[in-house]
DNA sequence: GCAGACTGCGCG
DNA sequence: AAAGCGCGCAGTCTGC
C-alpha cells in the first residue's frame, strides 16, 4: 500500500483538472496483489461505490481480489476531462498497473478506455477482449452512470460484466458448440443436395474476399445451420474457394449444382442479409431471405449495437469467437469453416430469442416483414441494377465546374489582394515577417500546397480574418487545451460579411462548385460501372427512426480511394439539375419519381388532429401557402412563391418544435429571409394560434416519452429515448422533441418502403419492365422502359396514395388525403411533372 | 500514415 | 424561457 501511495503526486499539474479538484491525485485502493483491476473514470461516490461493488458480486467477482482505480485521479465536477487530461494523467495508471500487475483490467467507460488501451470508443470495443503488450487482458464496457441514464443498457452492461467474470474464473460460454459436417467429396455434396429440401430454415452464412461485383471477388465458403422437417438441427460447412479446398477450382460449378434446391429454400436466415443475397444473387442463386436478425435486432432497440458478434455475447453470453477476415486465403480452411458455422450458429441461437421478443409485439411483426424484409430484398435488386448515369454528360461538366472553380479562386486572390500563383501574399515577401506564408505553412505538418487551399483551411482562415480583416463573428468549439476554437468559415457567418470585403462573395460562390466536383462529380467519374451505373448501398437498420440510409459499405469508407469502390450515396444528390440531371434512365426507357407531397406535414396533421390542418388537407388545401398568408399577414392571394417557400421552413420548423432564435437563424441561412426577434416571436405564436392543435400534440408525446421512456410510430415501430431520463434538462428536451418528430418520420419512412414493394410486385405480376433504382425518403424513383409508361404511370401513383393497404394490415385508417406528385423523363432532374390526368392518359 | 474529432454541407 | 428532426461524406487538423 504504502508503495502505491508513493506514486501520487499530491502537486501533479499535468492537466487543468488540478484548479478545481477537491483532492488532487488521488490513488486506487483495494487488493494491491489482486488479479482484478477495475478502472473508473473517476474516483466513485460510496453510493456508486457500493452500487458497483453490488454489480461485481453479482456476477460472481470476488470482492476480495479486486483492486480499484481509476483513470483521472483528480475528482472534479467542475470541469470535463480532455483526451489530453487523460492521456496526462495515465504515468499514474500505468505505474499502479505496473505494482499490482493484475490479470484483468475491467475498463468502465471510455475514459478508463483509452487510458487503460489507448484506444477511444467505448461503443466500438465495448464487450471485446483487449490483450495489452504487457499480457493483461482488458474488457472495456460501458460505465455504470451511462447505464443509469439509459436503462435500456442495463443487459448489454451485465452481459459485458458476465464475460470478464468468465474470462477471470476460465468458464467458457454457456451454449456448447455445435458438431458438423464438412462438405469435401461427392458424396457428401450430394448428401447435401437431398438434405437441402427438408430444410424448414436456412440459417446461413459466407465468407468471402474482394468485392462480389469485381472478378477478384470470391466466396471463400458457405456455412448454415439448418432446423430439418424433423425439428433436428444439421450443421454444415462447405468450402469453396480456397487453396486448401477440394472445390477450389469448381466452386461455382458446386454453386450451380446446389442452385435448384437453394433457391427453392422456403425460410432463409441471415444477419445483415442483404450482404451474402447480393453474393449469392451475383453468383446466380436467385435467393429471396425471410429473417435478418440484424433488421430485427434494430427494430427491437434501434440503439444497440447490431453486430452479430456484439449482439450474441451481450444476449447469449458467448465469449468472442471469429479470424482476422483481412487475408482470408492465408488463414487455414479449418480455422476459417469453424468460424463460418459458430456465425450461423450463434444466429440461429439469437434468433430463437429475438423471434420471441418480436412475437411478444405483433405490430413489430408486421413492420419486420412488409417493411423490412420484403423492403430488403428489393433493394438488394436497385442496388446490384445501380442507377443510370449519362456518362457524356459527366464528361462534359466536369471541367465545367473545373473551370468555373478555377475561375472564382482567382477572383478570391485577385479580391484579397494576393498573388495567384501561391502562398507568396505581397511582392517581395521579406523574410521574418509575421505573415501566413512559407514560415507558418512548413510549421504545419499538412499537405504544402502549391496553390492556396481556399477550403475551411489554416490559410483561408489567415486570408480572411487576419489579411483582409474580417470581424470574427463566431468561432469553432475550444481545442482541447482550452484556448478558442478556430473563427467559423460557415455559411451564416460569410452571408452576414458580405458587404464587409468583396472577397466574400466569391468566397461564397466557390464552395458550391468545390462541394459539387469534390462530392459529386469527380466520385461519380470514379464509380460508374461498364454499364454506366453507379451503384449505392442502402442499409434498412442505418437510422433510428426507419429511414434508409445510402452510401458506401462499411468496410469501403477506409479503402476508398484506392480503387474502384462501389458506393455513393443517392439520397444526397443535389437538386441543382447540372448534377441531379446526370442520372436518368438509359436510350428507350424513360426515369419517373413519384414523391409523396407534404407527407410529414400531412402525418403530423393526422397524427395531431390539429382541425384547421385537417381541414386544410381535406379541403385540398395548399397547406404551405396558407401558413405564409398567416405569418405574413397578408391574403392568400397575395403570396408569392418565394413567400411560399419560406413557409415551408415555417412549417417544418415549428411543427417539430423549433424556437424563435433558431427560427431566425434558419430563415436567414436557408431562405435569406431577415426576421426581427419580434418578428419571429410573433409568427410564431400567430403560427400556434392558426394550428392550435399542435402544442397540445406536443404536450401529448412529451408526457408519453416521459411515462414510457419511447414513443411508438402508427405502425407499431418504437423509438426508445432512454435521454429522457438524463439528468441534463437540455439532453431531456431533446428527447421530447425527438419524441415529437420520430413518428412523424418513421410512419413516413415506412409508408414509401411498403409502397416501393407493393409497385415492384405489380410490376412482377404484370410482366412491366420497370425497375426501382432507388429511394429518397419520401420519393421512389423507377427507370421504366417506354413501352410500359402508359401502364406504370397509374400503378405507381394509385399505389403510393392507396392507404388501404395500411387498413388491411395496420388497422390505421388516415383520414386525410395523402397525394404523390410524379414526374417523368429521361434525366432526373429535367424529369417534368405530369397532372393526373397524363399520369392516366400517357399515351396522349 | 492512420484514426478520430470537428466543421460544413448535400439531401429528406 | 428555450428548444426542429433524420442522415453521409469531404476536408482539415491533431495526436500518435
Amino acid at each position: 500500500m504504502t508503495q502505491l501511495q508513493l506514486i501520487r503526486d499530491p502537486d501533479c499539474a499535468l492537466c487543468k483538472l488540478c484548479a478545481t479538484a477537491d483532492k488532487i491525485c488521488q490513488m486506487g485502493f483495494g487488493n494491491p496483489r489482486a488479479n482484478v483491476m477495475v478502472v473508473s473514470k473517476m474516483s466513485n461516490s460510496d453510493a456508486w461505490q457500493t452500487e458497483l461493488e453490488s454489480q461485481l458480486s453479482d456476477v460472481g467477482v470476488d470482492l476480495d481480489d479486486v483492486y480499484w482505480s481509476q483513470a483521472i485521479k483528480c475528482r472534479t465536477f467542475d470541469q470535463d476531462a480532455s483526451n489530453a487530461d487523460i492521456k496526462a494523467c495515465r504515468t499514474y495508471l500505468d505505474q499502479e498497473i505496473e505494482q499490482v500487475k493484475p490479470k484483468f483490467i475491467l475498463a468502465l467507460g471510455n475514459e478508463a478506455l483509452l487510458a487503460t488501451t489507448g484506444r477511444s470508443g467505448i461503443t466500438k470495443y465495448r464487450g471485446r477482449i483487449h490483450d495489452r503488450p504487457d499480457g493483461i487482458k482488458v474488457i472495456p464496457t460501458i460505465s455504470p452512470s451511462a447505464v443509469k441514464r439509459s436503462p435500456g443498457q442495463l443487459p448489454g452492461y451485465y452481459a459485458d460484466l458476465r464475460l470478464f467474470v468468465n474470462q477471470v474464473l476460465g468458464r467458457k460460454s454457456g451454449i456448447r458448440k455445435p458438431r458438423y459436417a464438412i462438405i469435401d467429396d461427392r458424396e457428401k455434396l450430394d448428401i447435401l443436395k437431398r438434405t437441402l429440401p427438408r430444410v424448414k430454415d436456412f440459417c446461413f452464412d459466407i465468407e468471402t474476399v474482394d468485392d462480389y461485383y469485381q472478378k477478384t471477388g470470391k466466396i471463400v465458403s458457405l456455412s448454415a445451420t439448418c432446423v430439418l422437417d424433423d425439428g433436428k438441427l444439421f450443421v454444415f460447412a462447405l468450402p469453396l474457394y480456397h487453396p486448401e479446398s477440394p472445390w477450389r477450382k469448381r466452386w461455382k460449378a458446386v454453386l450451380e449444382y446446389l442452385k435448384p434446391e437453394l433457391e427453392a429454400l422456403e425460410r432463409v436466415t441471415a444477419h445483415n442479409g442483404s450482404y451474402d443475397v447480393k453474393w449469392m444473387r451475383w453468383h446466380g442463386i436467385r435467393m429471396r431471405f425471410t429473417f435478418d436478425t440484424m433488421l430485427a435486432l434494430h427494430l427491437l432497440n434501434e440503439n444497440i449495437q447490431k453486430g452479430l458478434k456484439p449482439a450474441c455475447q451481450a444476449r447469449l453470453g458467448v465469449e468472442p469467437w471469429g479470424i482476422d477476415t483481412k487475408y482470408l486465403l492465408d488463414k487455414p480452411l479449418l480455422a476459417i469453416l469453424e468460424y463460418n458455422v459458430l456465425d450461423t450458429w450463434y444466429m440461429y441461437h439469437l434468433k430463437l430469442q429475438v423471434v420471441e421478443e418480436l412475437a411478444a409485439q405483433p405490430m413489430l411483426v408486421k413492420v419486420f416483414k412488409f417493411v423490412m424484409m420484403d423492403g430488403v430484398n428489393d433493394l438488394v435488386d436497385s442496388e446490384m441494377r445501380g442507377i443510370y448515369i449519362d456518362v457524356e454528360r459527366l464528361i462534359e461538366r466536369t471541367p465545367i465546374a473545373q473551370a468555373k472553380l478555377e475561375e472564382i479562386e482567382a477572383d478570391v486572390l485577385e479580391k484579397a489582394g494576393l498573388q495567384k500563383d501561391g502562398r507568396l501574399l505581397t511582392p517581395d515577401q521579406p523574410d521574418g515577417v509575421e505573415d501566413w506564408p512559407v514560415a507558418k505553412v512548413l510549421k504545419t505538418r499538412g499537405p504544402v500546397y502549391s496553390t492556396p487551399n481556399l477550403n475551411a483551411s489554416n490559410f483561408a482562415k489567415w486570408m480572411l480574418f487576419d489579411h483582409c480583416g474580417l470581424p470574427i463573428i463566431s468561432r469553432g468549439k475550444d481545442k482541447p487545451d482550452g484556448s478558442p476554437g478556430d473563427p467559423s468559415m460557415a455559411e451564416d457567418v460569410m452571408l452576414e460579411l458580405r458587404s464587409s470585403h468583396p472577397v466574400v462573395q466569391p468566397m461564397l460562390d466557390r464552395v458550391e462548385w468545390q462541394k459539387m466536383l469534390s462530392a459529386f462529380l469527380l466520385p461519380y467519374a470514379e464509380l460508374y460501372d461498364e454499364d454506366h451505373r453507379i451503384h449505392t448501398n442502402f442499409k434498412m437498420a442505418g437510422t433510428v427512426t426507419g429511414r434508409l440510409s445510402s452510401g458506401k459499405n462499411d468496410e469501403d469508407k477506409i479503402s476508398v480511394g484506392k480503387g474502384k469502390v462501389r458506393g455513393v450515396n443517392l439520397q444526397q444528390v443535389p437538386r441543382n439539375p447540372f448534377i441531379r440531371g446526370l442520372f436518368g434512365a438509359p436510350p428507350g426507357w424513360s426515369f419517373v419519381e413519384c414523391d409523396y407531397s407534404q407527407i410529414e406535414l400531412r402525418i403530423a396533421a393526422f397524427l395531431s388532429r390539429d382541425p384547421t390542418m385537417l381541414q386544410l388537407y381535406r379541403m385540398g388545401a395548399d397547406i404551405h401557402k396558407s401558413t405564409a398568408a398567416t405569418v405574413l399577414g397578408i391574403p392568400e392571394s397575395q403570396v408569392s412563391k418565394d413567400d411560399r417557400k419560406k413557409a415551408k421552413a415555417v412549417n417544418f420548423g415549428f411543427v417539430y418544435g423549433m424556437g424563435w432564435k433558431k427560427f431566425i437563424e434558419t430563415a436567414f441561412t436557408k431562405y435569406q429571409a431577415v426576421f426581427t426577434e419580434e418578428e419571429a416571436k410573433a409568427v410564431r405564436e400567430a403560427y400556434f394560434r392558426q394550428f392550435d392543435g399542435l402544442l397540445p400534440w406536443h404536450g401529448r408525446q412529451r408526457n408519453l416519452v416521459n411515462k414510457y421512456g419511447r414513443v411508438q410510430s402508427p405502425l407499431g415501430r418504437i423509438r426508445h429515448l432512454p435521454d429522457i431520463y438524463s439528468p441534463d434538462k437540455e439532453v431531456r428536451a431533446e428527447a421530447e422533441r425527438q419524441a415529437i418528430n420520430s413518428p412523424v418520420q418513421s410512419f413516413g419512412s415506412d409508408l414509401a418502403v411498403m409502397s416501393m414493394v407493393e409497385i415492384n410486385k405489380r410490376f412482377r405480376k404484370l410482366g412491366l419492365a420497370g425497375h426501382c433504382v432507388g429511394l429518397v425518403h419520401d420519393a421512389v424513383n423507377y427507370e421504366i422502359r417506354n413501352d410500359c409508361l402508359r401502364e406504370a404511370l397509374p400503378i405507381i401513383q394509385d399505389t403510393m396514395e392507396d392507404m388501404s393497404r395500411l387498413e388491411r394490415r395496420f388497422g390505421v385508417h388516415v383520414d386525410i388525403p395523402i397525394l404523390a406528385d410524379i414526374k417523368v423523363g429521361t434525366r432526373w432532374g429535367d424529369a417534368r411533372e405530369l397532372t393526373r390526368e397524363e399520369v392516366h392518359d400517357w399515351a396522349a
